[in-house]
DNA sequence: CTTACCCATTGATATAGGTCAAAGAGCCTT
DNA sequence: AAGGCTCTTTGACCTATATCAATGGGTAAG
């Protein structure tokens, strides 16, 4: 057995710590709360959700779905991280986004996922067979309503993304991902630096409209500017917070 | 009196018809129905949409909110185009929408809107406070599930974005650009060409993340290559849609 | 009718970031 | 421990698009 199926094994084993919130109950399958969905749930309306969820587990560039597929389940990350992204009939690839535990993905208006999502660690989710969960939010406005509220951030999140895309130059770019990571897993309840970056410059170029090569120089830029230390294996310390800060916006 | 102000003043008078739908009702106070919020209604839930709205009018570049101001009203276009962006402290402009009748704006999900909306043409608005709207849904699980889906909707329109600001070149953007605009124009009961592009040069740039005279060479470029022609006062029509479609994607 | 302004277009030049190429640096596997 | 991956870094060069500058054209004001 390799060292590969070894890890995703593992990834089964450790059962994250069940999160604070109006209710405690876990997840029957998952035995996780649904963390952001949840998070305003009473506990029946946990235990129902618990009955129509599943666990899903996943190696380090695996395929969860594809692009306008069949847009059959809702997922919530518990463990890991996760990648969405779209191509072009040529292959060139935009990221969307980076997910991590307490985020939802596959939520569609439309028939069919508007991305192809893969793992970017090993990761875990909980499955929502999608007619299942529509059934469920019929039945509970209040669950309706916080995913309305989700979706408007996301789209807020969406709208700033563009700023970044369009307008923002490659210095910009990068000092804003590292900075958003830091925040995010702030939002988890870890250290705001050193932060873990697990994708690779390739994932981080398709993310912020750049090149391989150009994540690298601007890293390299950054450590030299000591905004940041790299301290390997995805470990970036951020040493000047003020500076990245600063360089975000362009000066 | 200036021509603007005339033009202003003739914004207010023609009623567009009422739309098509499970009802007829239109708004009391813009004498239209809500358009894609009100499509899945009834007669009494338009009733007590109508009851909370008043009209807005707008000339070209009046702005209708800005970011970071508090979210007190939710808007319905319902004639005429607004431009939605964002700044960055330099000035540099991202649009992030051009929106148009039928189109929704000032969902947020935090207290403040996420960016600024202005108006391109004259344009006619159904304003609803925020907080009174939030009250009707309460009220109408229906009306929650019809904004889910269309926030769901938008998100994926931004993405669609992303991966035009990340990944398109220049003449990629503007073939997109316009084929977006045909689509729309037929969503609306248009035709599909000649199209109104009433926005200017630089409005697109900001929309592509371009330049003003990268825009400016590009229409020249798809003009030379005959697959469009400049009709002039913002008619373009879509004489090759084909070579259109091809030069979106990346050949 | 004339002037003024704004916007679009075109040209010349500069540059940020892309492309191509090669050399490390970690790892997993054997 | 050695070989072979894959990913990162660095260098040299190139190109798409930005920038700077000038001209033209349409529309509104006087």
């Amino acid at each position: 057995m390799t060292l590969f199926e070894i890890r995703k094994m593992s990834a089964r084993l450790p059962t994250p710590a069940p999160r604070t919130g109006r209710s405690e109950s876990p997840c029957a399958a998952c035995n996780v709360r649904h963390l952001t969905l949840c998070a305003a749930l009473d506990d029946q309306e946990v235990a129902d959700m618990s009955a129509i969820v599943s666990s899903v587990e996943l190696g380090p560039g695996e395929p969860l779905f594809d692009e306008a597929e069949p847009a059959k389940n809702v997922f919530n990350v518990t463990a890991g991280a996760v990648k969405i992204y779209k191509l072009l009939p040529d292959g060139r690839r935009q990221m969307t986004g980076f997910l991590f535990p307490g985020d939802f993905l596959g939520l569609a208006n439309e028939e069919t996922y508007a991305y192809s999502a893969e793992a970017v660690t090993f990761t875990t989710l909980c499955r929502f067979p999608r007619k299942r969960l529509e059934a469920l939010l019929e039945q509970y406005p209040r669950m309706e309503r916080r995913l309305l509220g989700m979706a408007s951030h996301e789209l807020a999140v969406a709208q700033e993304q563009m700023l970044l895309l369009g307008r923002k130059t490659a210095r910009e770019k990068v000092a804003s991902f590292l900075l958003l990571l830091s925040r995010r897993a702030v939002q988890r309840g870890q250290k705001d630096s050193p932060i873990s970056v697990p994708m690779s410059r390739n994932d981080i170029g398709d993310y912020l409209g750049l090149t391989t090569e150009t994540v690298s120089r601007t890293f390299t830029l950054l450590k030299q500017a000591g905004a940041i230390v790299l301290q390997g294996s995805g470990k970036v310390e951020l040493s000047d917070r003020a500076a990245l800060e600063v360089m975000s916006d362009g000066v």
